[in-house]
DNA sequence: TCAGATTTGGAATATTTATTCCATTTTGCA
DNA sequence: TGCAAAATGGAATAAATATTCCAAATCTGA
């Protein structure tokens, strides 16, 4: 059995199994078999567990993925849970390497960018608070005044929200600071308000939060983490993360939610 | 710290960190923080990896797990990875949930936006003109000043650009038309525009480029077809398209672009 | 049927990971 | 300012897990 295949994937794997299972003997056709129908169960599960499971000894789930060519279960474990985190890459120490070896283009980033939105939207798919999002889409369509707040980083967000709203003939208030004031006196009981901050959080977009709570307004917010300061009482979160690239951050996760919350209440008023 | 309630879920231990956060240690805050922002992640790894993310000793991990209650970090694995072994449906499974949700669904909305999204970023890949990409990184690393202009739904792509050259001490000025008043007159011959237009191409947009022209200062277009108004003579033309979701495009390729010619123009100065 | 080859189960061993313990440092309060 | 309490980092220890080894069982082919 010369294995001459480098498994890289979970799909290799499963390939490889399915290739060699009708000659396999008794056990090893069991971890075989049993692999291939709980894959997604070897990311987080001990030999002891897989191979009771299997109803085949643990020294059996060994010698199945040495026959493989792989050095162990673990390297077979490795390889499903690179695909079944989550985490992202790191893109900051990619940046690094790149950056030590001269070798930082502008193409190069362009890809960096490129593969950090993909991801960023990717994972927005699947850490969406849906409830959160029609409920904010609800408030949003039946509202007088929408506000919109989102400083520095976020402000091409709150700008992007401004437009599409407007286009869509929704009345909105980009509080875009000019001349360093901020209008909060603008804000009355029963407004919504849609803040946009993340990590660092802007001082003056927490602030804005705050003195719109007080007069009675509701607020969502767009922001990064749930235990974010805009995250006060009553305050509807919609939790975007967009991953970052050395000391900056692709912006498509969040920009995309505006575009889809805004479009969505355009909408929703269209059918009041 | 006497803790009556038994936690059985993530959410339960998600739910207990919001509430002792505010009140927690230097590292024991760490510790919270990071499993509320990565909290997908722990199923799958050691206290080892864990504590070196989060940038805590293995012990100040423990020690956390403990103050929730809970015997020790595998108590709290095991947890989490009750609820992975029956999630964790891949990308084009989230999508369709997402996009089954009713057509005009916000949920359907942001699984379009999203896919446009991703669409928009693997076609720039392909499209983009890298000569003209360094040819414009090289004149905006040399130029004393590079003007920004880019109105309405172009303006969170001119924004975006402000803040991170701004935030790489490159100078800028954003043309933002505040009061309606354009400052043609701070052009240079010399300096650099970046003018950022998309179908169907704002005139404001159009006739700053003709007077940056004019003064002898260089174009660099952010536009989506060779044949805009706004390639006149020696204009260098980045072409970046975003896909429309109905009324409206994603913006998530040229906002990408523009942070990776911002960031890259940052790096190329650094280096003159 | 028998002998050699292959497969198997499980104990022993090695490695990895989680946890405990404790000296030192830091914090908070009188 | 000083002291007690709390927090911390890291080494030592315990526990869990992966792997190797080998005797016994089973299979295969002449």
């Amino acid at each position: 059995m010369q294995n001459k295949e480098q498994l890289k994937s979970g799909n290799d794997i499963l390939e490889k199994i399915r290739k060699i299972l009708p000659d396999l003997p008794g056990r090893m056709r069991q971890c075989g078999e049993f692999i291939v129908s709980h894959h997604d169960q070897i990311a987080f599960s001990t030999v002891a567990e897989i191979s009771t499971m299997a109803n085949v000894q643990p020294s059996a789930m060994m010698r199945f993925c040495s026959q493989l060519g792989l050095s162990g279960y673990s390297e077979m474990q490795k390889i499903f849970r690179k695909e079944v985190s989550k985490a992202a890459p790191d893109y900051a120490t990619r940046l690094s390497n790149l950056q030590a070896k001269g070798d930082l283009s502008a193409s190069k980033l362009l890809a960096e960018f490129v593969e950090a939105g993909r991801f960023s939207l990717e994972k927005m798919t699947s850490e969406i608070n849906i409830k959160n999002l029609d409920h904010a889409v609800d408030l949003l369509a039946r509202t007088e005044m929408i506000h919109i707040v989102g400083y520095r980083r976020a402000f091409p967000i709150a700008s992007c929200l401004s437009y599409t709203l407007e286009k869509l003939h929704v009345p909105n208030i980009c509080h875009d600071d000019v001349g360093k004031v901020s209008k909060y006196s603008a804000i009355r009981d029963g407004d919504v308000v849609i803040a946009a901050t993340f990590a660092p959080y802007t001082a003056g977009t927490i602030e804005f939060v705050e003195k719109a709570l007080e007069k009675g307004a509701t607020v969502i917010a767009l922001t990064d983490t749930e235990i974010s300061p805009v995250n006060m009482d009553g305050v509807i979160l919609l939790k975007v993360v967009d991953v970052d690239v050395g000391d900056f951050r692709s912006l498509s996760a969040s920009i995309n939610l505006a575009m889809a919350l805004a479009v969505s209440v355009g909408n929703a008023r269209e059918q009041i």
